[in-house]
DNA sequence: ATTGATCAACGAAAACTTTCGTGGATACGC
DNA sequence: GCGTATCCACGAAAGTTTTCGTTGATCAAT
């Protein structure tokens, strides 16, 4: 029983992480907040945009089942939070955009961003330190 | 009649483009090839992943519907090409990456890319370069 | 205890993305 | 001309993501 991979946009098994849309926006707001049960992050979502409560919830609990998030059901009103930091989530999807967009090249991912987005003096400053951390190999 | 928007994740009138997998796996071979039939695009994806040719030709029928390719029709094979350059794209995806992940922050993407991603010496020489001409204000 | 509020679970509909089969039209070689 | 190959259009099925209504359980206050 042989079966070949047709098909152009590499899904299954998502494992270098890939939130979608409205997981993300949920993942934003447990990483803000720490933790935070339903209630909270539905009122939290809710100042921006109208939400319904049992959304919120099914996302939840959908990313909990994807591991996404971790929830501690000790008690009758479950608490969430985010199962991996900002950051980890941050080097991830910032190597998927790399690879999917700039061939690989971290560098062009860098320059269009310098480019297109505003950056201060300061945070010009702290890249550059950045940059000769890199060179002196750490 | 009155309607409001429910639901978190931004849909509809995607007005930043923000291509699906399929879509920007077949972007770059455009960008590749500056302009290519609907069999060489499927002949160039064929070569790393085995394709079949109506799904290729459906997805550049959607793009053209959806703008993000243009076609000619003037003969009786089209000829397709990207509606806009891959610069365009990056900066627009760069964007979207830092208001979602970031919080807007593309100095915070900058670094996270520094530090998880190969960069050469010369690279790194070339962002400097950037990071002065950008303090010079241009 | 009965009522009303709050919560998790479940399931299904709606929306969107991806995949592909079929059919009709045009070109090509014989 | 006739059959074969190539191409586009159409549409439907399969897969995923997003949305939300309903149900039953727990809790708090009468």
């Amino acid at each position: 029983m042989t079966s070949y991979d047709h098909g152009m946009s590499a899904k299954k098994t998502t494992s270098p992480l890939r939130p979608t849309d409205a997981e993300l926006t949920i993942l934003r707001v447990l990483w803000d907040k720490g933790q935070a049960t339903v209630r909270e992050v539905h009122e939290d979502l809710s100042r921006r945009k109208p939400q319904v409560y049992t959304t919120v919830l099914k996302f939840l609990q959908i990313m909990t089942e994807k591991g996404l998030v971790r929830r501690d059901e000790s008690a009758r009103t479950h608490i969430y939070r985010a199962a991996a930091p900002p950051e980890k989530m941050q080097r991830s999807m910032v190597k998927d955009l790399v690879q999917r967009l700039f061939a690989g090249s971290t560098q062009a991912l860098v320059q269009q961003a310098l480019g297109s987005g505003k950056v201060t003096p300061e945070e010009i400053s702290e890249i550059r330190r950045t940059l000769d951390a890199l060179e002196r190999g750490d």
